[in-house]
RNA sequence: GCGGGCGUAGUUCAAUGGUAGAACGGUAGCCUUCCAAGCUACACACGAGGGUUCGAUUCCCUUCGCCCGCUCCA
């Protein structure tokens, strides 16, 4: 499905076009770029960053603000190394892989199926040879065509009782997949049967390379001397700080079951491969709520997160039909989910995660209750009990969802000047107002004209310390309206001749208030999705934008 | 990490073993009465490092990054 999408051409172009904007526009840059970059890092630039601001400050409206059954938290990224040998991560966060030698694909050591057989043991092959063997090797002139031995060991593992002209077979397309030789041997080493062996691909028989760890987890040293003890975790998701500090928050927040603790901050994977933009880095933010309930509720709670954070997106402008619900299976489910569900977006280059709601059980409780020695339990006055109680978490990616909420909102249209009747592309963001970086360009319609650009400035600073607004007196009107059309700019204000001289007629205000001919002080709003154009009172921008982007 | 492709202004694209060009975009000025108008000027690039060479953006090596595929994705 995923590949489908990205064997689009149009969808990789419009990628790639977001890419180039978000760039041009300073919404993202490639971390120290100037060095090269860095793989996997990137920095949220001028509009970028307020984009990014704006989806936090809603989600954590969303969840502390008018809601009164979850509280805040932040919590440090580097914790005791204790808090990651209890929840799993340093035992389980990290891979041993294999690859094959044959094909170069890869697997997970732990995953391969213990194989019986004959083993045939090659040291390598004779060949008549007209290319280096040994790129490396500049003495190689490859103009040899004398026959020649080479020694580079391989084996197959062929079923027992099968001959060794099957494992032969294998070697061969071994070895011819790395030189450009007519192969005329194979030079046997030994061959020997072997029992329950996972060294070789159950696929094809090939010899698999040794098995090689990645973690995924970042290592650091707390403290000068770098040593066994000193070793800890740059956090690789938030949630942990939240159990650890479980007790403590629901000590003050005097807060009964159900309840949940939010958190947005920064969390960091060593991905073996970056990929997609920022959808996938090393270092990245999260929005997790811990949410905690009685015992048997979870799975009923599951379900109501799913529906309130379906409800959410939609609220951020992304449509509920661009999300997938996906009830990830059994057995992908990671071992502590009694249920999970991933939110999906249609990316352009796929469809991929946004948020994972999962019903966690006990298990994180449990593990830092057991290994901490503290007591974690929760005292229900209701039940007369204690218990520990089960959890479920909305983990959202903010720079994916970001990311998502910039693929949404990017659109290209084709406009038509009706003077001249040439035909252009207009690039425009279709933010939600609440969202938007900027929420209205201020404009005086020339710059020459002194009493204009004073009126414009004026309107300008009694907005400033309401939201974030930009003033722009360069080129012409048109241009200056593109330009806010590209940077996802909802409202356009622009003081005129009118606002000078009074209006021409009488007309009716944004507002829905009547606008008397000759009357003054009014503006044009033009509005980014529709490029419509209206008068409003000045008096009533402060008003009319609050009302449109909370 | 493996395999393949690719790195020239912000973007799109030229040219070249011997001073790197254009368009759009950007900045400033003039002009401009509502959707990227016009004029003038300015700034901005051969991803980085090394090698070959009198001279390398061009050839070679390494490295970094990007794209595609594999893989991974607590």
């Amino acid at each position: 499905m995923i590949s489908d999408l990205m064997a689009d051409p149009v969808a990789v172009a419009k990628m790639d076009k977001i890419v180039a904007l978000c760039k041009r526009r300073g919404f993202i840059f490639q971390s120290s770029e100037i060095y090269g970059g860095l793989n996997g890092a990137w920095d949220y630039g001028p509009l970028g960053v307020e984009l990014k601001r704006n989806l936090k400050d809603y989600w954590w409206r969303s969840m502390t603000q008018v809601r009164d059954d979850i509280v805040g938290f932040d919590g440090s990224i580097l914790m005791n190394r204790a808090v990651w040998q209890a929840s799993g991560h340093e035992a389980t966060f990290s891979d041993p892989m294999v690859e094959c030698l044959l094909t170069k694909k890869r697997y997970r050591a732990d995953q391969i199926e213990p194989q019986s057989g004959t083993a045939y043991y090659y040291k390598g092959f004779k060949a008549n040879s007209s290319v280096p063997q040994d790129k490396s090797n500049p003495l190689d002139d490859g103009q040899s065509i004398l026959s020649t031995e080479t020694a580079l060991p391989f084996a197959v593992l062929v079923p027992k009782g099968k001959p060794e002209a099957s494992a032969q077979k294998t070697a061969r397309q071994y070895y011819e997949g790395r030189v450009q030789a007519t192969i005329t041997d194979l030079i046997l080493d030994r061959s020997e049967v072997v029992e329950k062996s996972t060294s070789f691909n159950p696929e094809n028989g090939s010899l698999l390379s040794e098995p090689r760890t990645f973690n995924l987890m970042f290592k650091t040293y707390v403290g000068p001397v770098q040593d066994e003890s000193a070793i800890t975790y740059l956090r690789p998701e938030t949630a942990q700080a939240m159990f650890v500090q479980f007790k403590n928050v629901l000590e003050v927040s005097r807060k009964k079951l159900p309840f949940g603790i939010a958190q947005i901050g920064k969390a960091f994977r060593n991905e073996i491969n970056p990929r997609n933009f920022t959808f996938r880095s090393r270092e990245f933010e999260q929005m997790e709520v811990e949410f905690f309930v009685k015992p048997g509720t979870g799975p009923e709670w599951l379900e109501k997160w799913k529906e309130e954070r379906l409800a959410w997106y939609e609220a951020i402008g992304i449509p509920r039909a661009k999300i997938h619900v996906l009830t990830v299976p059994d057995a992908d489910r990671a071992f502590y989910s009694q249920g999970t569900y991933d939110l999906e977006y249609e990316f352009p280059f796929g469809v991929q995660e946004l948020e994972g709601i999962a019903h966690r059980g006990n298990y994180d409780l449990k593990q830092h209750q057991d290994h901490s020695k503290k007591p974690l339990e929760y005292f229900d006055e209701e039940l007369k009990q204690k218990y520990l109680p089960e959890v479920v978490e909305p983990s959202a990616g903010v720079d994916r969802t970001v990311l998502a909420v910039l693929c949404e909102a990017y659109a290209e249209e084709t406009v038509k000047d009706e003077e001249s009747g040439k035909e252009e592309t207009r690039v425009v963001l279709r933010f939600v107002p609440r969202l938007a970086p900027i929420k209205a360009g201020i404009f005086p319609l020339l710059k020459n004209k002194p009493e204009l650009v004073e009126k414009a400035r004026g309107i300008q600073k009694a907005l400033q310390p309401l939201m974030k607004v930009a003033y722009d007196e360069a080129g012409s009107i048109g241009k200056r309206y593109r330009r806010i059309d590209e940077e996802g700019t909802p409202f356009g204000i622009t003081v005129d001749f009118e606002t000078l001289e009074g209006a021409k007629e009488a007309s009716v205000s944004a507002t829905g208030a009547p606008i008397a001919a000759g009357e003054k002080e009014t503006v044009t709003l033009r509005h980014r999705d529709s490029m419509k154009q209206e008068r409003i009172a000045i008096a009533d921008i402060p008003a009319y934008l609050l009302a449109r982007i909370a």
